[in-house]
DNA sequence: CCTCTATTTGGCTATTTTGCCTAATAGGCA
DNA sequence: TGCCTATTAGGCAAAATAGCCAAATAGAGG
């Protein structure tokens, strides 16, 4: 792995983190949707509001949302759709998973 | 988030932790072209044999690939090109955030 | 059966991540 | 201006992750 290399697959690596969090897949998939601003994910997520706020963040850092203040708040929408392809591949990999493990 | 949600998510986060990392990302991408025992991705990659073993134990524990022992060696494969999508999508992110970075 | 090679496991430390609580900040609105 | 709501930041402890070394295991091949 050359220097180069090394520095894109950290790179890459940063972004594939910010996915790797239920709460914020969770996030992601309701962002889909329709925008959301931190308090209305933390009621349905049930964990305290700053620890929302903190998986928004990671999410805002890595480029995945977008946020943006009106009125009283500060909504949250998703910036990368493609981040959906994402969601499709990994229950595919779960639903092959679940297969083999029937086949035997 | 119902019990059931948070059961489904937390299964998607083991498939999205498994690639949340920079040397698994690379053997995911070399796997892409071809199978590869643990000496030669460990050769490429250039640290311990042991901490290689334990990157490709996570990702055959995810599902993403698969192992066959042949003559001497254990060959890994990707199992599912799908997550190759993954890549893409996350190159697309980095790419939209350079592209942010440069108008500013 | 013995040896040798390839891989995995266990143990350990250092680092990172998570999540709560409390406090700070920002800005809308009377 | 002053209050009130929404969000973020700081600090801390618990848990998870990463990587090395040394030891164990597996099994091919003489």
């Amino acid at each position: 792995m050359t220097q180069e290399e090394k520095i894109r697959y950290e790179e890459m690596a940063k972004v594939s983190k910010a996915l790797a969090h239920p709460s914020r897949l969770f996030i992601i998939h309701k962002l889909a949707e329709q925008e959301y601003c931190v308090q209305d994910l933390t009621k349905m997520i049930g964990v305290d509001i700053s620890t929302v706020s903190k998986h928004l963040a990671i999410l805002h850092n890595a480029g995945i949302i977008a946020k943006e203040k009106r009125g009283n708040c500060i909504y949250y929408s998703l910036l990368t759709k493609c981040v959906l392809n994402i969601f499709s591949c990994v229950i595919n990999v779960i639903e092959a998973n679940k297969e083999k493990i029937n086949r035997i």
